[in-house]
RNA sequence: CGGGGUGUAGCGCAGUUGGCAGCGCACCGCGUUUGGGACGCGGGGGUCGACGGUUCAAGUCCGUCCACCCCGACCA
């Protein structure tokens, strides 16, 4: 349990952030190095975000299934680009049951290959397409430097997985998924994100063209929060998957594959948060409304007790509740304890309250005073349902502004170098990797996406002056 | 994998010239408390990261190794 003051995010937003998912009980190391532990609090979270997706996933038509998180290593071999993007972070089994094993099997970092196979078996027919799957699966990076929830050598993640008979429906469904993560990002987690195109260097290894979507951190960095990509007929052609379409002709499939993985949550976290902890998304949080009770006696515990039961039996039809009623920790301990762990909305409920018939709430987004307001006890779910839907809007406006405050439009390539130490860099690019890599080298900052929302006209790369038909955000990334 | 840092109770740390392993918080018990991180009294809890060496004696000195954190390169 938390005690003291964390560090602020102005100190060192690392630590604070470390502080954070700790003390708020998200997750937890684990004995193996990387690996991390998310504990109930983080859990829930997840299972907000993943049922929030999920009934997406299934509105636009895809099913659910599990594929194993064993991968031949010939496999992973048989696209060019994908063994060379991912084999230096493979995880890899070489024996098994006390034999070493025939063939190496890779623990999946990824499931394009073993789905690719398996959809060579199933895909005959143009009537057997398009084929629309999902899983919810954890997957395994040999990564060199690990940080909780964004970067881990496990990760939990969903992978979809689509085939597809023309070149244009792969495409729009690649683009139909990163819409659905962008509206989950803006409608459940209050996100603003930057739906765009990936350079050739920053996309996905094995894909004609990856599409992210980028975020903001409090810190100003860049979170790439969701990816989608096209992937041609490259998986089908190093795979197999062929069928017959209607003038009985022999094609290749064009697949696609697009995740969210359990890195968004911190996202959320790095969004939101401020120096008293989390604050998290009302459509989201495991706890939207808290009810703290106070009683200085047995006297005033029989006279508020039964009204927190009757409001907590009226709110837990509509929201997720939790009734606080620890006695060995005072009223100041629970405020600071639920602001730490970002529940959006607190209910107190004391004899004050009782004697004028009121309950006061205080909102997480709004510290202090300011997000206090009563509340009267007639239509009280309608009350909170509403300032619920206010904390939402609140919160995105709010990260919005930070976003659009941090973002420049540099005038030359002197101010885009000093404008990355702090914000985003929204810049005429040539598309030439060269400029890319030098202002990678030179700046830490790296192109995050080529937004689909693009200026009008044309202008000179920012960096060698030649023509350029396209903006950039350039900016450091996670 | 390069650079830096840290390993002593669950967490944060102190431990002087080598000489009985400590403090704060947390935890347990009792009592008083409770509208912004309560207080008193009494308790429990340790292979001092590991291994080896020096020494009458090592948390402390020497060596080797390991783990973790931060900064880089790489990455969702």
């Amino acid at each position: 349990m938390a005690d003291e003051k964390l560090t602020t995010q102005a100190e060192n937003f690392s630590e604070w952030y470390n502080q954070v998912v700790l003390r708020a009980e998200m997750a937890d190391y684990s004995p193996v190095r990387g690996c991390m532990v998310i504990r109930p609090y983080g859990w829930s979270l997840w299972e907000n975000i993943q049922q929030s997706l999920d009934r997406r996933f299934k509105a636009t038509g895809h099913v659910n299934a599990a594929f194993p998180m064993f991968i031949p290593m010939s496999f992973l071999e048989k696209e060019k680009e994908h063994v060379e993007g991912f084999s230096p972070e493979l995880a890899v089994v070489t024996h098994g049951g006390g034999q070493k094993l025939e063939e190496p099997l890779v623990v999946r970092p990824t499931s394009e290959t073993i789905i690719g196979y398996m959809y060579s078996q199933w895909i005959k027919s143009y009537r057997d397409l398009p084929v629309l799957i999902n899983q919810w699966a954890n997957v395994v990076r040999w990564e060199m430097r690990t940080r909780l929830f964004l970067r881990t050598l496990e990760f939990y993640w969903q992978e979809g997985h689509t085939a597809h008979a023309t070149e244009a429906e792969a495409r729009e469904e690649t683009r139909r998924m990163m819409d659905q993560y962008c509206n989950f990002a803006i409608e459940d987690a209050a996100i603003p994100v930057i739906p765009g195109r990936k350079s050739e260097t920053e996309k996905f290894a094995g894909a004609i063209e990856s599409i992210s979507m980028e975020a903001m951190m409090g810190d100003a960095k860049a979170l790439q929060s969701a990816t989608s990509h096209f992937l041609g007929q490259n998986f089908a052609k190093a795979f197999d998957i062929k069928f017959l379409d209607q003038s009985n002709i022999l094609q290749y499939a064009w697949t696609t594959s697009w995740g969210l993985s359990t890195r968004f949550v911190g996202a959320i976290i790095m969004t939101h948060g401020d120096d008293q902890g989390l604050v998290l998304p009302p459509k989201l949080a495991p706890i939207q409304v808290v009810i703290v009770p106070i009683a200085r006696s047995d006297a005033d515990r029989s006279k508020v007790m039964p009204v927190v039961e009757q409001v907590a039996g009226e709110l837990q039809a509509h929201f997720r509740i939790k009734v606080d009623d620890r006695t060995e920790v005072t009223p100041g301990f629970k405020f600071n304890d639920w602001e730490l762990r970002g529940v959006p909305l607190r209910l107190e409920i004391g004899p004050k309250d009782i004697d004028k018939g009121v309950v006061t709430a205080a909102r997480r987004d709004i510290p202090g005073r300011d997000g206090k307001s009563t509340l009267s006890m007639d239509q009280l779910a309608a009350q909170v349902a509403e300032l619920l839907t206010e904390i939402h809007a609140s919160m995105y406006d709010k990260a919005e502004a930070f976003r659009d405050a941090h973002i420049h439009d540099p005038k030359d390539y002197d101010a885009l170098k000093e404008v990355v130490q702090e914000g985003w860099a929204f810049s005429w690019w040539c598309g030439s990797r060269e400029c890319e890599a030098k202002i990678k080298e030179e700046t830490k900052a790296t192109t995050r996406c080529i937004p689909f929302h693009q200026p009008e006209g044309e202008g000179r790369c920012i960096y060698c002056g030649q023509p350029a038909k396209e903006r950039v955000y350039f900016a450091r990334a996670y």
